[in-house]
DNA sequence: AGCACA
């Protein structure tokens, strides 16, 4: 395998904040040219042209991570782009496609456990076809109709979320309770918001008129925009408020003034305040 | 843990 060292020239500029540059890999570790002979070896069957990533540093930014897979696959001719989000629900995970089934199953096992930036990669074949591959496969036309069906799925399971259905099913209700249609919008309980002024800045801070159904991971998501976010715990005897922990008084602050009644659900304003010593 | 396609 090539020496894949960092592409210091065709990295995106350096961002002061955070100040971090793709790991320069080497291909020191043996276990990466492994090109033994093989005649008893069977490709499993879920094969895949695409590889799904995990337990990759989530401290690093996502374009240097994409940048630096690039990088460490390039001599398995991986076929950009290198697909990898920021959000909650994606980070720390990516996909990285190759020509063939047998250039990823290749690439699978001997970059399995590499340690990148310090964790090492688990690598497993993707459970659906990656754009880049179906576009190669099929053409332009064809990749037209999958994108088209794969819109049509997400869009299905967003309709059965269960935070929608409930809020919908509310909407419903309010409806029904009121044909003239004045009080179109639930009502809303009527909430106790201390003032401020009568806080002391506190790290912790509280949440109160929480959308029906919200739930930690909407909330981390939510919270996380911001730094040094510690933990969201969640009262499961009152549904609509909870408590959101920062590292210390200054980042809960950012927190709070940025979120304060903001719309999780796009229509119910959530109340931040700090939370009583 | 977490399977997307900005």
């Amino acid at each position: 395998m090539a020496d894949v060292q960092s592409t210091a020239t065709t990295l995106p500029p350096s961002n002061s904040v955070e100040d971090q540059k793709p790991a320069a890999v080497t291909s020191e570790n043996g276990s990466m040219q492994d090109d033994t002979k093989e005649e008893e070896y069977k490709m499993p069957d879920n094969a895949s042209e695409t590889l799904y990533l995990q337990n990759l540093n989530e401290t690093v930014r996502v374009d240097y991570l994409k940048e630096t897979l690039l990088n460490l696959f390039k001599s398995y001719q991986v076929i950009p782009p290198v697909i990898a989000h920021g959000n909650l629900r994606m980070r720390g995970q990516a996909f990285v496609s190759f020509p063939d089934k047998e250039t990823a199953d290749k690439a699978r096992r001997e970059v399995a456990g590499f340690p990148l930036y310090g964790k090492p990669m688990q690598l497993s074949f993707a459970k659906t076809k990656s754009d880049v591959i179906v576009r190669k496969e099929e053409g332009e036309e064809g990749f037209e109709s999958h994108k088209k069906r794969r819109l049509e799925h997400k869009n299905e399971s967003r309709k059965n979320n269960p935070l929608r259905q409930k809020a919908q099913a509310k909407l419903k209700a309010a409806a029904a309770a009121d044909p003239t249609g004045a009080h179109a919008v639930a009502p809303r309980r009527t909430q106790i918001q201390m003032p401020d002024e009568y806080l002391l800045p506190n790290a912790l801070l509280f949440l109160q008129n929480l959308p029906d159904g919200t739930t930690k991971d909407d909330l981390h998501e939510v919270f996380n925009q911001y730094p040094n976010l510690l933990e969201v715990r969640l009262i499961p005897a009152k549904k609509d408020i909870a408590f959101v922990e920062y590292a210390d008084e200054e980042s809960a602050t950012v927190a709070k003034e940025a979120l304060h009644n903001f719309k999780i659900d796009g229509e119910t304003k959530m109340k931040v305040s700090y939370a009583k010593k």
